[in-house]
DNA sequence: ATGGTCGGCAACCGA
């Protein structure tokens, strides 16, 4: 089973770069960020034009969340149980035995922000959600654009950017509640280096060059699922060398029987 | 150099 996430940055205008994608690496469920896209304008008929089908949950201009899969998805739910007029942020489906929670994480805008605080609010009603409707012995992957940088080997300058608002101790202990439900990072179990990345600010002259990036978007596996993980890769188009977009795919295979 | 560039969408907001 092949899954993937990435932060398209408007679904419309990356439409014929993910057909081809998809058409190339064939994942069985890709799940997309910032789609910033109303649903009744959302693209769903290209993906069913090439074997898949979507799932989505957007608004105009911002945020945005979908799943495009090969199989029927079971078990939809659009943003937190008790909230949905919350902004389009989460998807949560079922694709055979594994369930699947998509999440674009706010941002934060600046540390002394009442958007900082929304983020940090976040992460704790998503660990409700997960407390909620799940076990640490499910089979389930929990991916997307969380606007993390895990540790020190995430982004390109640890120390410059210490404090920011996708590298800020209040937000890794937020992250560290919800992974202690019992969640690994998929990339991790595979690779151990640093500068490994899957987003390059557009604002940085010659940022993606320069390799000026971040590890903010991520694939987190339950202990069963994640030892049935075989591979996690960050997608790098291998004959251009460069990315799609300001963000790049991630991609993990599970052995799933 | 407190900038830079994208995308949405039609003046700025968000990243």
């Amino acid at each position: 089973m092949k899954i993937a996430s990435f932060n398209v940055n408007s679904i419309r205008t990356r439409l014929p770069l993910l057909i081809e994608w998809l058409q190339k690496n064939q994942p069985d469920a890709l799940c997309v960020q910032e789609t910033k896209v109303q649903d009744k304008d959302f693209p769903k008929e290209a993906f069913e034009e090439i074997g898949y089908q979507a799932i989505f949950a957007g608004q105009k201009s911002y945020n945005g969340v979908a799943i495009i899969s090969k199989q029927k998805l079971q078990k939809i739910q659009y943003g937190f149980d008790d909230e949905p007029k919350d902004q389009p942020r989460l998807i949560k489906a079922k694709l055979g035995k594994l369930n699947i929670v998509n999440t674009y994480i706010p941002q934060g805008f600046e540390p002394d922000s009442e958007k900082f605080q929304y983020k940090l609010e976040w992460f704790a009603r998503l660990l409700n959600f997960f407390k909620k409707n799940f076990k640490p012995s499910d089979l389930l992957v929990w991916l997307g654009d969380f606007n993390i940088a895990p540790t020190d080997k995430d982004l390109y300058d640890p120390q410059g950017l210490s404090g920011s608002v996708c590298y800020h101790p209040d937000v890794h202990k937020a992250l560290q509640k919800v992974m202690d439900f019992g969640f690994v990072d998929c990339f991790r179990l595979h690779n151990d280096q640093a500068s490994q990345y899957t987003f390059w600010d557009y604002r940085l002259p010659n940022g993606f060059k320069r390799n000026l990036g971040w590890r903010l978007d991520h694939i987190m596996a339950t202990k069963p699922l994640a030892d049935k993980c075989t591979a996690c890769l960050i997608d790098i188009d291998p004959r251009t060398k460069d990315r799609p977009s300001d963000h790049t795919p991630i991609i993990a295979e599970f052995k799933i029987d």
